[in-house]
DNA sequence: TTTAGTCTAATTGTCGACAATCCTCTCATT
DNA sequence: AATGAGAGGATTGTCGACAATTAGACTAAA
């Protein structure tokens, strides 16, 4: 369900397989967080020139994954407590005006078929009771409709195109087996019944407390473990 | 004063030199909107080879100045009324973020500094009444040092350095001689002290509906030109 | 006249080699 | 011992050529 989230564009070029293998093993941890890019090494690791690795590694740096420096090279970015809290501003910002432009664009068929999926997440969570793994993918899920929902293609371009792996990288390497997915659920479901509602003020603000309680609850966590 | 604003390391390969000039031509028209680009023609042109000019393309594909497709070429992006919107309402949910985390995380003395700027441009505007230009410089200038204000990394990021040059490609094109010079000043002073009293809420309220005032007077504008 | 198909020319993607820059280790000097 | 200069090795930036794909023109058939 999740696997045709990214607006992808089916890749048709082998430097599109390589970002995409990189954009995988990069999220998933199995290239390291912070860890520098040999241009060479890594060129021979995939069989291609490192003028095709380059261009992978361009697209990378796009979606905010790896930086790179004049003269010096890449590293992949860090996953920082900072970094993250930053990511949840943006995404309080972006998505919470995503949800108010919704309100407004999405069409009542949209609306239905999401409240669909809603349900069979609810009824998933109900079965399994306690994992959290799939309310997780679920919540990229219904993010991701609502942000589509939008019809704003330069907010869909900055949540979907850049951010949406970096978040996924947070998630994957933090391990966030959401202890809030209960409260989570409910809270989709308040946002949605906005959206129904056309009520786009509302919407926003749900949004907005949504996000905002994800990242006090991490806040508190991490504050927790600091202890 | 304008020209020290984009986050801007300086150019130290000869692809950061093509993406600056094709950047500044790009955003004065001199290669128009919505124009092919063509890889062999820019690259005799600029006297460099191909993979350099892929370099530059990269950059600018990366600020949203250009868009590419694969095994077909880049484009220039077009400067349409919905995209300007679009833009609008992006600025309007990132810049009033930015805002209410400026009010927290500015210095004293980076807000002392800014009202004197702002002092600055009240006086020029004064002494030039009626000639928006520096007006618009200024424009920029204080919204660019609210964005730095907020001291979050990824908005800075994406407001500075992936939309700043979209926004003016936009503002040179449609060409904003904004006749909202004077209220936007006032404006301006109102969110810095609302900055000022580390009244977040208020501020972001304020920047919020600053943007969105602008965003309709477009709306008004090109309404009354289509009619 | 229109449409389908094919062929050619041009453009983009990929490759390997060379040039320029940076990092590190060594050695000399204070 | 500490600091600085310099050489060596490795990495990144740039180049020109080849391969793969696309766009456009031309022909032929319905």
């Amino acid at each position: 369900m999740n696997s045709m989230n990214p607006a992808r564009q089916a890749p048709v070029t082998t430097a599109d397989k390589i970002f995409e293998t990189m954009q995988r093993e990069i999220v998933e941890g199995q290239i390291l967080a912070g860890s520098k890019i040999s241009e060479p090494e890594l060129a021979k690791k995939y069989q291609v020139s490192r003028s095709t690795l380059r261009e992978a590694l361009n697209r990378l740096e796009k979606c905010h994954l790896i930086e790179r420096k004049a003269n010096v090279g890449s590293r992949v970015v860090e996953c920082t407590v900072k970094g993250l809290l930053e990511i949840y501003i943006v995404r309080e910002a972006l998505e919470g005006m995503a949800c108010r432009l919704a309100a407004s664009a999405m069409q009542d068929a949209e609306i239905a078929e999401l409240q669909q999926i809603l349900a069979g997440h609810g009824q998933e969570k109900q079965l399994q009771d306690g994992v959290a793994y799939y309310q997780e993918e679920g919540d990229l899920d219904f993010h991701y409709r609502v942000i589509q929902g939008s019809n704003n293609q330069q907010l869909i371009n900055i949540l979907c195109g850049e951010l949406y792996h970096l978040v996924r990288m947070y998630r994957c390497q933090f391990g966030m087996n959401s202890p809030r997915a209960t409260r989570a659920f409910d809270e989709h479901k308040a946002i949605l019944n906005a959206i129904a509602d056309r009520d786009g003020e509302l919407a926003e603000m749900l949004m907005r407390r949504h996000i905002a309680a994800s990242r006090k609850n991490i806040e508190r966590k991490l504050e927790q473990e600091s202890n």
